[in-house]
DNA sequence: AGGCGCTTGTGAAGGCGTGCACAAATCGCG
DNA sequence: CGCGATTTGTGCACGCCTTCACAAGCGCCT
C-alpha cells in the first residue's frame, strides 16, 4: 500500500510527491467526490462514510472506496472520512492548489459564456486572457476582460503561464489555434470544436461535443420509442450515463 | 450477420430490422463517424475505407469496424464503406431524422450561449423554447426566440413533444427544473448543472460539467510537471508491495 | 477465367473497470 | 478491558471493451 506524504501540506518542491497513477477512470470521478465534499463542508459536515459521499456523487460506495484507496488511507474504520483532509489530499492530487491560467481562444457564442463561467472561477482555475481572429472582436470587453488578437497569444504566454488552452472557435480554424497554443507551450487544451486535432504526444486534449451529446440523448430516444412500440416491451434496464 | 434477430417479424417502418442493442461504447462513438462522414461528403468522396474513416474520426480502424460491424454490414470488401449509405443509416440509428425538438432552461451565460448555438441546428434538432425564472430575463429575444417563464413549460410542451430538456440552471434548481421536465413528458436530460440529479428510470441524464473536464486536464498538468521534475533517474511505478 | 492485391468482418486474447463479499480496524460503552 | 457495532480497504470474479491477427470476400488486371 501507498505511504502517506509525511512531508506534511503541500510543498512537492522538495520531496517527490510519489504520485500514484491512478486508473483513468478513477482520476475522471475525482472531481465529482470534491464537488460532493465541498458541498458536504458547506453544510456543516466534519466526516462522511462511503455510503454518504459516494450518494452524494451519484456513485456506487464500493467503487468510490476503491477509488479513494488508489490515493491512499484517508478514512477510518467505523468512522468515516475526514471531509477537510479529503479535500486537501483531493485538490493537492488534482493540481487545483496551483490555481492555473486559462486562456480561450474564439470569442463567438461559446467562449462568450465560457469567458464569464463562474464555475471556472470557484474550482481554482483563472481565465486570464481572451483571444480572436476578428479584429473586430478585438477590443470587445468581457466579464472585464478585453479580447486580444490571436497574434498576441506568444505575447502574453511570455508574461505569463498558460497552463490550459480553451479552444472555441469553428472547427477550420481549431488545428491551427491548437498549433499555435503548442507552439507557446501549452500542453493541455479543451477543444469545443467538433473536429479531431493532432497535437504532439505530450499535449493532452480533452474534447466537449455538445451535439454529440445530445445525439446520444437522441438514440436512446430512438431506442426507448421502438421498444414501447414492440409487443412485450421490456424496460427493466436502468441507465447509468456516465462519461 | 448471426447476431439478427429474426423472431419478431413485427416490422416497424420499411424493412428496418429490430433494434440492435449497441455496446454503449459504440454508440459515444457513432456521431464521431457521422461527423468525419458529413466532412469526407462535403469534400466529394464516394467511399472512405475503414483507415481512412478512423483517422478522420480520430480512432483506431479496428475499433471502427467492429463498430460498424455491430449496425450490420454496410461495406464491400476490397473496396471500403459507401458514404451515403452509411451516413442514412448511422442517421436512422440514431434517430437524427425525427429532427427533435430541445429545450433550454436557463438563460444564464451558458444557457445563452447553447441557445445560439449554430452545432445544433446543423445536426438535426431544433431549439424551440428557452425557460428561465427570472422575469426579468422573460420577453428577451435570443437568437429570434423569446425567453419564457418557466411556468409555461407545461403549456409549450402540450403544443409540441420535446424530446430533450437542456438544463443550465444554477445547480440550487436543476433538480426542481428536472422534476418539472419529467413531469410534462421529458425522457431525455442533458445537464450542465454541477450536481446529481435524481430522475426515475426510464429517464436518461447525460451530464456535461466544464470545470470537471479543466480538472482533468489540471491533473494531467500536475502529473507530467511532477514526471519531468524526477531527475531523468528512477521511474519505478512499481509499488513495494510485499507479501 | 484465374490470380493478385486490397479491405472488411470477426474469433480470440488481454486489459480494464465494476461490484460483491468479507476480513481488518476503529470507536463507544458497559 | 473486552465486546459489539460500524465502516474501511481489498481480493476476487465477472463482463465489457480494445486490439491483434487473419480468413473471407470483392474488384481489377492480365
Amino acid at each position: 500500500m501507498s505511504q502517506h506524504r509525511h512531508g506534511s501540506t503541500s510543498g512537492e518542491a522538495g520531496g517527490v510527491p510519489a504520485f500514484p497513477d491512478l486508473p483513468e477512470a478513477t482520476i475522471a470521478r475525482l472531481p465529482e467526490y470534491l464537488r460532493a465534499l465541498h458541498h458536504l463542508a458547506e453544510a456543516g459536515a466534519e466526516t462522511v462514510s462511503s455510503e454518504g459521499l459516494a450518494a452524494a456523487a451519484g456513485v456506487n460506495s464500493a467503487k468510490l472506496r476503491k477509488d479513494l484507496s488508489h490515493l491512499g488511507s484517508y478514512g477510518t474504520r467505523g468512522v468515516g472520512y475526514d471531509i477537510a483532509l479529503l479535500v486537501d489530499q483531493v485538490e493537492y492530487i488534482l493540481g487545483l492548489d496551483k490555481n492555473r491560467a486559462v486562456c480561450v481562444v474564439g470569442v463567438g457564442n461559446l467562449g462568450h459564456a465560457l469567458a464569464g463561467y463562474a464555475g471556472f472561477a470557484s474550482r481554482g482555475f483563472r481565465v486570464v486572457a481572451l483571444f480572436d481572429a476578428d479584429r473586430k472582436k478585438v477590443g470587445e470587453v468581457i466579464n472585464g476582460m478585453a479580447v486580444r488578437h490571436i497574434d498576441d497569444l506568444a505575447r502574453v504566454a511570455a508574461e505569463e503561464t498558460l497552463a490550459i488552452g480553451v479552444i472555441a472557435t469553428p472547427p477550420t480554424s481549431a488545428q491551427a489555434v491548437a498549433d499555435l497554443l503548442v507552439a507557446v507551450g501549452v500542453t493541455s487544451i479543451l477543444n469545443f470544436a467538433p473536429c479531431v486535432l493532432s497535437v504532439p504526444p505530450n499535449v493532452d486534449v480533452r474534447k466537449v461535443d455538445l451535439a454529440i451529446e445530445l445525439q446520444i440523448l437522441s438514440f436512446h430516444e430512438h431506442r426507448k420509442a421502438s421498444l414501447t412500440a414492440l409487443p412485450g416491451g421490456r424496460h427493466d434496464d436502468q441507465e447509468a450515463v456516465g462519461s
